[in-house]
DNA sequence: CTGAAAGCGCTTACAG
DNA sequence: CTGAAAGCGCTTACAG
C-alpha cells in the first residue's frame, strides 16, 4: 500500500501554477475568481482527494466549526430515548454544515464543565439540554458572549429556545379523554424539578378548566420514581380514589402502570383507560397498545442545531421543521361498545 | 462589567520581560527552565487566568486533543444505559487529560461517518462501540494509521479492546442457578448479530457442561424484541417447555418477562426463578428484586479512554481499573424453605 | 481576476 | 538556562 501524499494548499498552488490565495478562494467560494481557474482547482482537489486542514482554518478564522453539547451526567431512564434522538438530530444537522459535535457531561449543579468548554475555546456555540435547572449557566454564557440555545422551556425571552409542545399536547390528550367521558383521571408524573413536569401539569389543568369539569376526583401524584414499587403505590392511591382513567407523564411510568394494573387484574381499557404524555416504542407494542402523545425529538435536536448555526452566522438555506405533536389513539383508551 | 483582556503568549512574554519560548516552556514543563523564572510565569498565568489557545497549540503540534467517539445512530432501549455510562466514563477520563470528546452517530453499515471523522483530522484517536458489526471499520482505521480502541469483543489480537466479562458472568450466574437446583432454564435474548449475545450464550452452555447437566430441557430463545407481545410469546414457549427458571440476557427483556409472568399468575421465585445477565436500576427496585450480573460500565468507558490515551503516547500515571462483575443475588432466585 | 505578504497563537529545533 | 526565528496550514486585507 502506497503512502498517499497529503496535499497542502501550497502544493496545490505550486502544481497548478497559481497562488495559495487563489486556491483558497476556489475552495471557499469567497472573493472574485475566474470561472476557469476555479474549475481547474476544484478538479485537482477532487482528483487528489484534498482535504483542507480544519485546524489551520480554525486558527486563521478564529472559528472552530464545533458545536458543544452539554448533557447531564445523571440523566435517567426516562430521558434516554429523548437524549438519543436529540443527539441524533444535532449530529445530523451539524454534519450537513460541516461542523462537529463536542460533548461534555456535567452534573447540573455546578458550572465547571461549562466553564471548561468555554475556556478551551474549542466550540463556537453551545446547546444546553435541561440546563434550566441552573439559571447560572445561561447567565454565564451570556456574559462570555458564547452563543447558545436551550432545549426546553425558558422564561427569558432573550434566550434562544427549542422545545416540544408539551403543554399543548397534554391539554389535547387530556381533553380527548374528558370527551370520551373519562372525568376522574389520575395524573402520574416524576420530579417537579423538571420544567417539563410543570408544562404537562398545566396542560392537564387547562383541559379541565376549558371543559368546565371539576378536578375534585382527579388526583395528581408526582415525584414518582421509575420503579415498580413506587408506581404500585401510586396506582393503589389512584384506584382508591376511584379513577376511571390514568394519564402518565412519560412512557416509563406508563409501562410500569400497565404492569401494575395487570397484576391487580384491572382491565385496560374496560375498567380503566390509560394514556401517556410521551410516546415510545414500548407503548406501541404493549398489549393493549397505549394511547399517547407523540413528539419528533430528532426534529427537535435538528432545530436546536439549526438555530445555533444561524446564531453563528451560518447561512441556513433550509426551513426549520415545524415542531408539532400527534395524539396517537390506541386501544388503551378505546370506549367499549356497550357504553 | 469590564471586558477582560484575553492574554496571548506574546503579551505574557512582554509583560514579564522574557521570551515566548520561555513562557511556553514554563507552561508545558518541557525543556530546561530556571525554577524562579517558571514560577514567575506560572504566577502571572494564574493571576490573569491565562488559557492557552488550544487550536494554535493543535496546529503547532499537529495534535487535536480530541477523542472521537462513534456511536451507532440506531441503538435501542436495551443499550441506553450502557452507552450513557460508557460516555460518562470516557468524558471523565478525557477531561482529566485535557482532551475533549467529539461524537458522531453513524449507522453501522457504512464507513462514511468514520471517513469523515478521519479526514477532518479533528481527532487524535477513536473509540468504537459495537463497531464489530462491520469489520471494514477497524481495517480502514488501521490503514489510515488512526489509533483506536474497540469497546466489545474482537478476534483480532492487534486491536486494542476493552470489554465487560460477559461470558464469565453468564457462566457464573448460570452455574449458581444450576447449583440452586434450577436445571430446566430458558435462556432469553435479543439479536444474534450482537457479539455480546454470543458471549452470554457461550457462558450459559459452559456452565451446563461444567456441571455435567443436559441442556435438553433448557430452551434457548433468541431474536426477541423489546416489547410485551414478543416477550409474552417467548415466555409462553418457555412455560410449555416446563422450565423452572428463566435467564434473561438483558434487563429490558427481564423486566418484561417479570410483567408477563405476573400476568400469567406465575409466582417468582416460588414457581419460577428469574435472573438477568445485565443489571440495571429497574431490576433492583422490582417486586421481587431480580438477581443479576452487575457490571461497572462507566469503568469500562473509563478504561477505553485510558487505553486510547496511552496509545496516543500520553503518560498514564494511573492504573487501569479492573473490569470485573458481581453476581447480585436478590429475591427472584431465592430458594424457598420448603424445598 | 490574481498574488505577495502578513497574520492567526502556539511549539520547537538550533544556537548561544 | 534563555531567546530569535522558523514553522504549523490556512485566510484575508491590500495592492495591482
Amino acid at each position: 500500500m502506497e503512502e498517499k501524499k497529503v496535499y497542502k494548499i501550497d502544493d496545490i498552488a505550486r502544481e497548478l501554477g497559481v497562488s495559495k490565495t487563489t486556491v483558497s478562494r476556489a475552495i471557499s467560494g469567497k472573493g472574485r475568481i475566474g470561472k476557469e481557474t476555479r474549475e481547474r482547482v476544484l478538479a485537482f482537489i477532487e482528483e487528489h482527494d484534498y482535504r483542507p486542514n480544519v485546524i489551520a482554518k480554525s486558527l486563521a478564522q478564529n472559528k472552530t466549526y464545533n458545536l458543544g453539547l452539554i448533557l447531564p451526567a445523571d440523566f435517567v431512564e426516562t430521558e434516554f430515548s429523548f437524549f438519543k434522538e436529540c443527539m441524533n438530530g444535532i449530529c445530523e444537522v451539524a454534519e450537513r454544515y460541516n461542523y462537529d459535535v463536542l460533548i461534555t457531561m456535567g452534573t447540573g449543579e455546578n458550572l465547571s464543565h461549562v466553564r471548561r468548554l468555554v475556556h478551551n475555546r474549542k466550540v463556537d456555540g453551545i446547546i444546553l439540554s435541561r440546563a434550566v435547572t441552573d439559571p447560572e449557566i445561561p447567565r454565564y454564557l451570556k456574559m462570555q458572549e458564547m452563543p447558545f440555545v436551550v432545549i426546553g422551556p425558558s422564561d427569558d425571552p432573550d434566550i434562544i429556545t427549542v422545545d416540544n409542545q408539551n403543554q399543548e399536547a397534554s391539554e389535547e390528550l387530556t381533553e380527548i379523554m374528558l370527551l370520551k367521558g373519562v372525568h376522574r383521571m389520575a395524573l402520574l408524573g416524576g420530579t417537579q424539578s423538571h420544567k417539563v413536569t410543570e408544562k404537562r401539569f398545566r396542560g392537564f389543568v387547562r383541559a379541565y378548566e376549558k371543559n368546565g369539569i371539576s378536578m375534585e376526583h382527579s388526583p395528581v401524584i408526582l415525584e414518582i420514581s421509575n420503579n415498580h414499587v413506587m408506581v404500585m403505590k401510586a396506582v393503589e392511591r389512584a384506584l382508591e380514589a376511584g379513577v376511571d382513567g390514568i394519564l402518565c407523564m412519560d412512557d416509563v411510568i406508563c409501562a410500569l402502570v400497565m404492569s401494575c394494573l395487570r397484576e391487580k387484574n384491572v382491565r385496560v381499557p374496560d375498567d380503566i383507560k390509560l394514556a401517556s404524555l410521551y410516546d415510545s416504542e414500548r407503548l406501541e407494542y404493549n398489549d393493549p397498545p397505549i394511547t399517547s402523545a407523540h413528539f419528533d425529538t430528532k426534529k427537535l435536536g435538528h432545530n436546536a442545531g439549526l438555530k445555533l448555526l444561524d446564531a453563528l452566522g451560518e447561512t441556513i438555506e433550509e426551513e426549520e421543521l415545524a415542531l408539532t405533536y400527534q395524539v396517537v389513539l390506541r386501544k388503551s383508551t378505546a370506549v367499549s361498545e356497550g357504553t
